[in-house]
DNA sequence: ACCTGAACACCGTTCAAGT
DNA sequence: ACCTGAACACCGTTCAAGT
């Protein structure tokens, strides 16, 4: 019992259990995340969720906020980095693709998406977006400087508009269908007063049905207008 | 001594004392986020900062959550009402006062930028911000519905870059001089594996230079052509 | 190296009570 | 109506220890 000196089971010593991995406590995170919303994801949660006491997680990760920002860089980096990459599709189509693709996944998720802007995009995962970005919008015609700044307006508009979107989201449970999304927003902005805020009341229809791909689209197609053509003010 | 019975010291009785309000707290808890950080800003720290017990915060707000959502629009508000509806002016002019404004202000509580888009903007003054938009927008040139959907886009433009920019500081403390900024993101692009993402360590001086008011401004101009010059596919 | 038990210094919120 | 004391059910993180 006494003598820890026999040969290793496996080629490396296993240690003591080695129950524990990054993938597996980001995992448990994000489940929580999905099924109990973001004050559920706690380091005891995460824990408890696993069997394991507390303090082990900080054998992998120094704090809770390493945790959520290796979460979020994850599920910012699921996306299909070849079908982005293959020049013999038009470059405007695969930033769609990369843009719509980034929102469903990250709307899956709510509760993450609240998460996206909240510490800088410095994760590896959000440095390969910013690269493909970069390469598309080159291929876009734009010089290499100018495609960086436009990359970083880009990201801005994908990230920004899916948190606002996601911030209306109960993070506690899967995005209704966007017909019943919408409808609760048209019901709220109508409720205001008319004499406050009259174009929002009187347009209540139309801001309410913001929400939604198409109008993402609409969105991602007016900011890629502006920075593949600039207007008088170009750098 | 037990008489409580006597006319009113004021008006109306003034109740047991009356020393806390909705403005004192919001007030308290911003001084908390830009003196101690994000975590500092706690029901008891805020107590604690009026000399008050926990407990009696639940007087004025239902929760922790709705004292920071009146924090975040209250900072949304604090712009110049009249000069952006004096029609005398620009109406580009006035929409780049009013993403300026709101951009150095909202630098100027870090801590409160990362809650920018943690929750869905229908305060009261982040509906007069929209409403304001729809305005400029309605007077630049576009059909009503579509100044709707534009003014969206540009929220998510502003608050996004702000929000992306406020992630890097330390909301502890006033943000340090731009160059500075600058010079650590330089530093940090510099260092990455230029194998594996070889156009952003090329480009890392004009990733770095991102940052500031000259950049936030380029980004504004060109969804601004966008929006307003709409291309091909436009709406 | 990896995990546990126990503890420290906190949280948000609720309840019953005092004025 | 407005505030307090006390309590409940939690937190993140650290430390010393076991293997």
């Amino acid at each position: 019992m006494e003598s820890d000196q026999r040969a290793p089971a496996t080629r490396r010593r296993p240690g003591p259990r080695r129950i524990l991995s990054e993938e597996v406590i980001v995992a448990a995170a994000l489940r929580l995340l999905d099924e109990r919303g973001a004050e559920a994801v706690s380091i005891r949660g995460i824990a408890a969720e696993l069997g394991v006491a507390p303090n082990a997680l900080y054998t992998y990760f120094p704090d809770k906020a390493a945790v959520l920002r290796t979460l979020v860089d994850r599920l910012i980096g699921e996306h299909d980095a070849e079908a982005l990459a293959d020049v013999g599709r038009p470059w405007r189509e695969r930033v769609h693709e990369l843009a719509l693709g980034l929102r469903t996944r990250l709307l899956a998720h709510p509760g993450a998406a609240a998460l996206l802007l909240g510490a800088p995009m410095d994760g590896p995962q959000a440095l390969l977006l910013g690269e493909r970005l970069f390469a598309l919008l080159a291929e876009a015609g734009l010089d290499d400087d100018v495609a960086i700044h436009a990359g970083y307006v880009l990201i801005v508009y994908i990230l920004g508009a899916i948190a606002l979107e996601a911030a209306e989201l109960d993070p506690a449970r899967p995005a209704p269908p966007e017909a019943e999304r919408i409808a609760a927003r048209r019901a709220g902005f109508a409720a205001l007063p008319a004499d406050r805020y009259p174009r929002t009341a009187a347009g209540a229809d139309t801001i309410a049905a913001y929400i939604g791909t198409g109008q993402f689209r609409w969105g991602l197609d007016r900011v890629l207008d502006g920075l593949i053509r600039p207007g008088p003010a170009g750098r």
